[in-house]
DNA sequence: CTCTTTCGCTACGACTCGTAGCGTAACTGG
DNA sequence: CCAGTTACGCTACGAGTCGTAGCGAAAGAG
């Protein structure tokens, strides 16, 4: 009853009959984000997005199951927006840069509101949770194998012997800095600024070096 | 208008009138977290939390402002029960026994789906951010604090000097390990168990050591 | 030109919100 | 024992939202 079992967006074009409006697919989840900016998580309204995209209520009930679906759609689009990894030549420079750009897309209003909504919701909802997790989360642990990749390229980091360990590993570290960026800005409160960026990613590549060297009993 | 400006329990004893039923207030907040379970954020209605504590709905109204209000309080009781950091013998032992301890308090479905939904609300609302804070997250970082004591009480980690220095890196790690496993209990949605326990503690203190022994630039 | 699908619009019952008003219950100070 | 004060349960209310149904018109496909 709370997610969308429909496709997020166009069909496969055979199909005969009037088309959906792309243009009013980008008119809905932009003044969806824009009414989460002004309005928040719990105020708003279904009905008012409708009116912002100049469409009929009942078009958002055609496409989207509820409000849930809706905003993960919308967020998702910042998030292909604002993630990539840039070489910037080393690890540490690497860390700080993704730190840096996630922190910058969480301190956007309908970011940080949408996602802990979404996220929340999702502890009830296993469909709305496999939405935001190929939506979102796949490809930011997409992020953290591309870094290692260059690192072990660069002689940073040791190459994985057994694959299971390396996704281990990988699923450790992508847990660390997504959650550490995310509970900095949303709980704790304070800027993810450089000097912070600086700290948390020598803490990081401390413990990656002498867990390398040393590793688990 | 979301959050509450009055005291969240009993007031002074030296009133008079009749007094507020304390049994009503444990009934409320048992109430919140049964319907939490049940319904979940997005349903949860004061009505029915009333009806459940066998309470008028006004009664809720003359003690919490709203919905947010009312689950922050029915949070923070949890988060007092389960909250403390026995002295387990080592640095290791005690992050290790941290993490499961929060990981098994986030475990429950009443405390995910609440801590969440109530966070993603603070981030339009500074009152119930504040109110969070106290809360929830100082009592969080206070053990932070005591477990470093004791680990330099035992000499596994350096006097830190400065203490503005010190209080930065009590605050990076207090995000990194709540946000750690919020992130692994709620996003990945994959299980805190002793091997991640184990393979993130050893992270930390590896990190930890190394930033110790080579401080930021 | 017909068939199919989407569109905007209106209207609807069901539900929730938060408040107001009332009479009653509980406790305090004189 | 008797005001005075405060909290309580109950009922009722207007305002707002939800999600759906039904309609005629618009836009493409064959």
């Amino acid at each position: 009853m709370t997610s969308a079992p429909q496709p997020p967006a166009h069909r496969a074009s055979g199909r005969t009959g009037r088309p959906r409006s792309a243009e009013a697919d980008r008119a809905i989840l932009d003044a969806t984000r824009a009414a989460l900016v002004e309005l928040g998580w719990g105020k708003l309204t279904m009905g008012d997005v409708a009116a912002r995209a100049g469409v009929a209520k009942t078009t958002l009930y055609r496409r989207w199951a509820g409000k849930n679906a809706l905003v993960v759609d919308a967020v998702a689009d910042l998030f292909d927006e604002h993630l990539d990894l840039p070489d910037l030549g080393s690890l540490q420079a690497d860390i700080e840069g993704v730190v840096l750009r996630f922190a910058a897309l969480l301190d956007r209003p309908e970011t940080k509101t949408a996602l802990m909504a979404v996220v929340a919701e999702s502890t009830r909802d296993e469909a709305l949770r496999e939405r935001i997790r190929s939506a979102i989360v796949e490809r930011q642990k997409g992020l953290v194998l591309l870094g290692r990749e260059r690192a072990q390229a660069r002689g940073e980091l040791p190459r994985e012997d057994e694959p299971a360990v390396a996704a281990r590993t990988a699923d450790l570290i992508f847990d660390v800095i997504a959650g550490a960026v995310v509970h900095r800005t949303l709980v704790s409160a304070e800027p993810v600024d450089g000097e912070w960026a600086r700290g948390f990613t020598a803490l990081l590549i401390g413990g990656l070096a002498s867990a390398g060297a040393a590793p688990p009993v």
